[in-house]
RNA sequence: CGCGGGGUAGAGCAGCCCGGUAGCUCGUCAGGCUCAUAACCUGAAGGUCGGAGGUUCAAAUCCUCCCCCCGCAACCA
């Protein structure tokens, strides 16, 4: 056991049922750039993400593709892995509802709140709309044309009656109230937070929580009648996904409470409700926090399929990089709330802030280097003042970085990094490293020497947001591996003067409009 | 009386909870620099903070009423 800080942070699983896109994408990097960071920081990371394959729909979808499950799930999953391998992630682990480990888990888990008293078998009687996967109340519904039942969403609903268990979830209202009371943070933005809160005062109802219309599920144990409600399933994939239900495992003890939950703000109810309450009624501990984020548009329009406005990520990626999409997705809204994807913007934030700010400041300063100070890292001779308010930004940039980050607040992050960009590309003005060339030689290694270590600060704090580049311009100073860390960003005067630095090259090119056809 | 989010410089936003010279980014205009990816730096113009009342020494910020916009009730994170 080493005493390492550990973090365990997760996305949701994707159901299958989709094609990836932009909403996924955009999770998963927030999650990614959070577990790089966390690492880069010292922290043990484990980076949790998969798929969700069970349910009506999926089988369905299943058997419109005249394929078996199981086989469709393999085909459609690997989807959500090329996503990953695409944009760069480093998830740990890659979980799948249908695997082994994650059935047990499942079952494991039902036997205990089985055990605890908290499932029961009773009857569901009910209108449900297969398309849903829901259950609807009679007054949500409207009389269709051939005397049908409509759901809110327009699905047609059926009556159904079942023999169902049930959870007690009616019976976890105050202590989930207490929860949340007593953990101000585990909703985060706080907005949000009080939605839930609302919801759960106003009463909460027992939740049916197996299935007898269709098979495609995890067998309820000892009732092969039964499989489980897909939100039980999906959710459960959080703590199969450190080793339960073998809670003497090294993983679930060092990673369990969960330290965040990505989600989209449509699925927080199911993660802030439900989910600590099965975990509290197992007798686990609930994850520390959920973030829900918000939603894409597209060029100011609600993204749907029926407008074919679909943003596939490895679209972005192949018409802008993918560094900069992934800069972009996180920079151009503030994390938590809705935004919009736009061309016009996006190509805005490529030549301003990559380009003109932060690659330009990297080539002029590097190039300097290059043709003055015989291509090594400059010497350099005390500093004034000026030098060391730089360098102080720089190195103190980690703590509003980890500030920002621990409350999931991406943009801000960037917008200190800028900040001191911004700092820098002032400092080059003000001292005028090429008149120094003329009349002061060493002040001008002095100053280039400055430049290179606030680079080396800003390009290690970038790199969770923007690795592969970041990785080249730490490869421009002679970073080694082993020093692109944050223990080594504090290290004052950590480049070592003398060391020799590779020919500049642009880090951030400029976007070009296609001219061939507007 | 459905639910939710908004209306602050040309555009996009922050500030509002905890009243006290209205701020940021982009754009525009002018200037500087010339190391650099025609990039960088400086300065200026531009807002009666949707409207009307009220509370207050003082309101974008608190209270009341009104007007307007945009989502949602979905295939989706």
């Amino acid at each position: 056991m080493t005493g390492k800080k550990r973090y365990y942070l997760t996305t949701p699983i994707y159901y299958v049922n989709d094609q990836p896109h932009i909403g996924h994408a955009y999770t998963s990097l927030a999650c990614d750039v959070l577990a790089r960071f966390k690492r880069m920081d010292g922290y043990d990371v484990h980076f949790l993400t998969g798929t969700d394959e069970h349910g009506q729909k999926v089988a369905k979808s299943a058997e419109d593709a005249g394929t078996d499950p199981q086989g469709f799930c393999d085909r459609v999953s690997r989807n959500f892995r090329d996503l990953a391998g695409a944009m760069n992630y480093t998830n740990d682990d890659f979980i799948r509802t249908t695997e082994e480990r994650h059935i047990k888990s499942c079952q494991a888990l039902w036997n205990e709140l089985i055990g605890k008293g908290e499932i029961y078998l009773g009857k569901y009687a009910g209108w449900y709309a297969v398309r849903d996967e829901a259950f609807y109340a009679e007054d949500e519904l409207k009389d269709g044309p051939d005397g049908r039942k409509i759901a809110p969403s327009g699905a047609e609903c059926e009556w159904v009656e079942e023999d169902s268990y049930f959870f007690r979830l009616s019976a976890w209202g105050e202590r989930l109230l207490k929860f949340y009371d007593e953990n101000p943070d585990f909703i985060l933005p706080p907005n949000r937070r009080n939605e839930v809160v609302s919801f759960v005062r106003s009463g909460l109802r027992d939740l049916s929580v197996s299935r007898t219309t269709f098979s495609w599920g995890i067998p309820v144990p000892g009732d092969s009648r039964h499989i489980m409600y897909v939100w039980l399933d999906a959710l459960t994939n959080y703590i199969t996904g450190v080793g339960y239900p073998d809670t003497g495992a090294e993983s679930w003890k060092r990673f369990w409470p969960a330290d965040l939950h990505m989600v989209g703000k449509d699925i927080l109810r199911f993660h802030t409700v439900y989910w600590p309450a099965f975990l509290m009624a197992a007798g686990l501990p609930p994850p520390k926090r959920v973030f829900a984020h918000g939603w894409w548009t597209n060029e100011g329009q609600k993204i749907s399929k029926s407008l074919n406005n679909v943003i596939n990520p490895l679209d972005l990626v192949a018409t802008y990089g993918l560094d900069p999409t992934r800069y972009f997705l996180l920079r151009e809204v503030p994390f938590g709330q809705d935004g919009d994807f736009s061309r016009a913007a996006m190509i805005h934030r490529i030549n301003s802030d990559l380009a003109n700010d932060f690659g330009n400041l990297a080539q002029r300063v590097l190039s300097m280097i290059n043709k003055n100070c015989d291509g090594k890292v400059p010497e350099h001779g005390p500093f004034l003042p000026a030098d060391t308010r730089l360098t102080d930004a720089a190195y103190n940039l980690v703590h509003p970085c980890r500030a920002t980050l621990d409350v999931q607040a991406f943009h801000k992050m960037l917008d200190e990094i800028w900040a001191v960009v911004g700092q820098a590309n002032r400092y080059v003005d003000e001292q005028g490293p090429w008149v120094l060339k003329k009349t002061d030689p060493a002040r001008m290694h002095t100053v280039l020497y400055v430049l290179a270590e606030t680079l080396r600060c800003l390009a290690l704090l970038a790199h969770p947001f923007m690795p592969q580049s970041m990785d080249r311009l730490l490869d421009q100073l002679a970073v080694p591996q082993d020093a692109r860390n944050f223990s080594v960003l504090t290290a004052r005067h950590a480049l070592k003067s003398g060391t020799e630095l590779p020919a500049p090259q642009g880090i951030f090119p400029r976007f070009v409009e296609d001219g061939a056809r507007s």
